[in-house]
DNA sequence: GGCCGGGTTTGACCTGGATCAAGCGGCAAG
DNA sequence: CTTGCCGCTTGATCCAGGTCAAACCCGGCC
């Protein structure tokens, strides 16, 4: 790996109080791989040989079993996959594929497991990111379940407006079947569910979202913050 | 707490390999609390104040939404809750109740995160018991999204009847309707479900369950070693 | 310009499962 | 023994959302 990328990479969230040397260390077996998008990394079922950080781009992470297929979570620029599977020596339980032209650092299992064991703040980083993760999936849990398709998508464009600035208009950061795979619908569902919100003077037109009356949205979506809310 | 009381503490799988010393100073400001059945121990939104280990009995984890509510979870004895609240110190995700009498023993938020830092063996169990609920988490979701109410249930079965001991004739551990939150569906759903399962030679009568006919079980249910598998 | 092809929308239909309502045992208190 | 109550089942209906099929839109390319 090249010396920038380095000073890259020690600047990551998971790295921030990990001292240098063991970062340089960690990095040693480390590659900081580019891929196209729309490719595989990571199958489920397979070993889970090297801990994933999306550096740049975006990941889809999605599971199949017979013939259903479906999306687990997107991630972006700082978040790391398969953390558990890393931690325990298990097998991956889904599998990922590139959205975009990606960078991705991936750094060797083995030295993930000695390194929770022999630098306590690495430690202390993965035991964040670990915990951070499964309150990420219980959350998604809860919203599938407690949730209709509507009443989702409908927490999702206040959760990216308010990402963006809460300018009351942003873009679609993916095509509108992604979208829908990562609220858990069809396309055709999703498609309806936008026609629906026009009653609460939400405006689509291609990638671009206008949302003219929040306080109608937010009445809908009732958001919470024990399920939207990323920082709680 | 008594002494007798941290010996049985200690045979905790999150405590195997921590030094007696380490255990007996996490042990001081903890308690060993007793609970009647139906009983809220912890509710969603409430600050993480305590790390949960179920000693005895059994808990459901669930939250509530609007005027819906689902079950996350239901923790036998060994397992811990809200772990990942605590090291982060942030709200509950979820509520717990006990289902059965209980023993549940409860550590301050403080003294886990102190230890985190401080004891490596400890780290690596707490950094454990998460990566093991991140992904019972996950295969939860999988199992929801990518299965009908008729397919959990033959999974369902079978892995109990695996836990039993395989002679395909049990007992329900708790009453239908908790199974059938447990399952997340409608009690009628369930009782549906039950009865369809007879032309796959499952005959139920009360609490009671047998199983004639596995292979024709379990070639329904499709059982996936990354979804159903306790172990994997 | 005209011809794809993929993403998207719309319509018609179907299915899993929720909801509502009523019946059915069994058991515990009177 | 009777009365209630509770857990469970059964039947009827309803709704969210999946599936299938067709139309539509739009950019890229010959």
């Amino acid at each position: 790996m090249r010396s920038d990328d380095i000073e890259e990479v020690r600047r990551l969230r998971l790295f921030r109080d990990v001292s240098p040397g063991h970062v340089e260390t960690l990095m040693r077996g480390a590659f900081l791989q580019r891929f196209p998008a729309h490719v595989e990394l990571v199958r489920e079922g397979e070993r889970a040989d090297f801990l994933h950080i999306v550096v740049d781009g975006r990941v889809e992470m999605f599971s199949a079993h017979r013939d259903r297929e479906t999306t687990v979570g997107v991630l972006g620029p700082g978040q790391s996959f398969i953390l558990a599977a890393v931690l325990l020596d298990r097998l991956y339980l889904k599998s990922a594929r590139s959205l975009l032209p990606s960078r991705i650092l991936m750094i060797p299992a083995e030295a993930i497991r000695d390194g929770f064991a022999q630098d306590p703040m690495l430690a202390r980083g993965l035991g964040e990111e670990l915990a951070v993760a499964y309150r990420d999936v219980v959350k998604e849990l809860k919203n599938q379940k407690l949730r209709t398709g509507l009443e989702r998508l409908a927490n999702w464009l206040l959760t990216r407006d308010a990402e963006t600035g809460s300018s009351g208009r942003f873009e679609l950061p993916f095509d509108k079947k992604v979208l829908a795979a990562r609220l858990g619908m069809a396309p055709e569902a999703l498609s309806r569910a936008f026609a629906a919100l026009a009653a609460y003077r939400v405006v689509v037109q291609g990638p671009t979202v206008a949302i003219h009356d929040v306080e109608a949205l937010r009445k809908l979506a009732q958001p919470s913050a024990l399920i939207d809310d990323p920082a709680s």
